[in-house]
DNA sequence: GACCATACCTTGTATTGCAAATTACCTTCC
DNA sequence: GGAAGGTAATTTGCAATACAAGGTATGGTC
């Protein structure tokens, strides 16, 4: 029962909400979304990322359209769908229940 | 893509930091654990329950002892270890840690 | 044209939360 | 004293999913 594992195990779940959240900002290609989800300390690789947004397009959450790169590779560019902005807008909620629940169930913790 | 299923996948990895949280506060008996998490709106079964307080007793996080119950089998009360305090508070930072980068990547969602 | 960076994608594995069923103990009531 | 009901711990099988690792393809640079 390692710490790292720990924190990897905590992050589960709360992927789904992120993604839709950045690309709520503005149509975005995975490969940034990796590198945005970075700056927020939330480290994806692409063997995660890539089923999910695959898991989402084909629940009608997002859509996407093939742009050229100025260099390199096409690359893919996700939006969200009207659903997935009303499922970005439930996330949200239940992000926030779910931190208030562990903070309630948490509270008392004694320092060392 | 159901927002029942996202609601469970989200509380994945937060259910170990709460049970320490909660076996912290004094010792408590399986029953009693499901009882207090139910109170934070933190639905858990029994399922889940058992095979996670078996990891973290091999781990060596928790321990137990058998008493008798006033009605009823005898209960089995866990109580923290020296090292399950002491990983208690990495994964409170490690809770704080997570709030706090999934607050930066969502702070910019648009009220519909 | 060889090399490198960027980008998208797939496969296999391990973890783990859950549903459902099981075992066992104790009290109460007839 | 036995049947019923409630409390408690436990196990089994399954499904979801994050990850590691590797693969394919495009385009620029020297």
């Amino acid at each position: 029962m390692d710490i790292d594992n720990s924190k990897k195990q905590m992050r589960k779940g709360v992927l789904e909400f992120c993604i839709l959240a950045i690309i709520s900002q503005g149509e975005i290609y995975p490969s940034d979304i990796l590198r945005k989800l970075k700056d927020s300390k939330i480290i994806v690789v692409e063997g995660t990322l890539y089923p999910l947004l695959t898991r989402l397009k084909n629940a009608g959450l997002l859509a996407y359209n093939w742009v050229e790169s100025p260099s390199g590779p096409p690359r893919k560019y996700f939006t969200l769908t009207a659903d997935g902005e009303a499922f970005l807008q439930e996330l949200k909620g239940t992000w926030d229940e779910l931190s208030h629940a562990v903070g309630f169930a948490t509270k008392n913790i004694q320092a060392l």
